[in-house]
DNA sequence: CGCGGATACTTAGAAGTCTAACGTTTTGAC
DNA sequence: GTCAAAACGTTAGACTTCTAAGTATCCGCG
């Protein structure tokens, strides 16, 4: 999508609005798949954080810790790349789990300006009963839903974070 | 569901894990629904707060505008409901909004304890700016996407949603 | 009537996330 | 080799949301 896509959408919209006079333009929320995605998200993370919170996890913790037991030794701004939450955000939680002794954190000694953050024994240990954990919220999310509507869900989802995404990194 | 499903359920998860033995139970995000749900709806809410700063609105005030633009005259604990919120989020938007000028809050003369909530005309006079760019939001997500699709997606959103708000309410 | 429990809202405090601005280290162009 | 720019991380401060615990008002039972 070109630069100037944006501001040409937003101003049809408009124009279609002004159009309108006074009818007021309507969008319920039942219509907004933006609404249904809130809502839908929020409950889950309910779910997913009640379980985490047997183990002293936070949801801000959890993030971290999964990328963390998928590969471990990353950076920081790596980490955060990946889980897509700015720096800052990252290194409030890792200090936070570096309290909780579920990572270290070392200088990258060829490069000083880099920290290293590795799991540690305890950290590690976690997956063993929060990834089922997960896996569980996500049964639940989904339960009575055919295999292949669940499968159409995750395409289409994967479509729409697309095109987000893309409208980020314009 | 019954009162004893979670536990029966998480049960019966933890013990597929510890029958795995040393080989781990996986589980990616890129196979997880939540994983998915989260990144979209963030991805999403990123594109709308966008556009409401342009009018100095926040996201926190955002559902407030919009349960208000439907209805009137709301108490505050109504408002919370409407909006899945609890009570003292809403009374920091509110309070927020009221600063703005966008809300005004009146004692209930029939009940005390109540606060009713209007709102100002320049609360109700952002509606003809922010729902079309909402809208657009939600035209950008959904960019390609062909109409049976959207209307599916809606469809098992919609149930996901039920399954897990079920949870809360047990 | 009057008081105990329910209802409506508020305050206090913690957690997670963001933007803006800053310090340190490295890199690259001359 | 030097110095400006980029890269990496941090601090500061705002905002949104939550849980727990409080205040004020209302209602119903004796």
């Amino acid at each position: 999508m070109e630069r100037s896509s944006r501001k040409n959408l937003d101003a049809t919209v408009d124009g279609k609005a002004a159009e309108l006079g006074d009818a007021e333009f309507e969008f319920p929320p039942e219509d907004s798949v933006g609404y249904l995605l809130r809502d839908t998200y929020r409950a889950f993370a309910r779910q997913l954080a009640a379980r985490l919170a047997e183990e002293k996890v936070t949801m801000g913790m959890w993030y971290f810790l999964r990328a963390l037991w998928e590969e471990e030794g990353l950076t920081q701004r790596e980490l955060s790349r990946r889980i897509r939450m700015m720096e800052p955000t990252t290194v409030s939680a890792l200090t936070a789990m570096e309290r909780r002794g579920l990572v270290k954190r070392e200088r990258d000694p060829n490069d000083k300006r880099r920290r290293i953050v590795r799991l540690t024994a305890k950290g590690r240990g976690l997956k063993k009963k929060l990834l089922p954990a997960a896996y569980t919220a996500n049964v639940l999310a989904l339960e009575g839903i055919p295999e292949e509507e669940i499968e159409q869900l995750k395409k289409t989802l994967a479509k729409v974070k697309r095109n987000l995404i893309a409208l980020d990194e314009q």
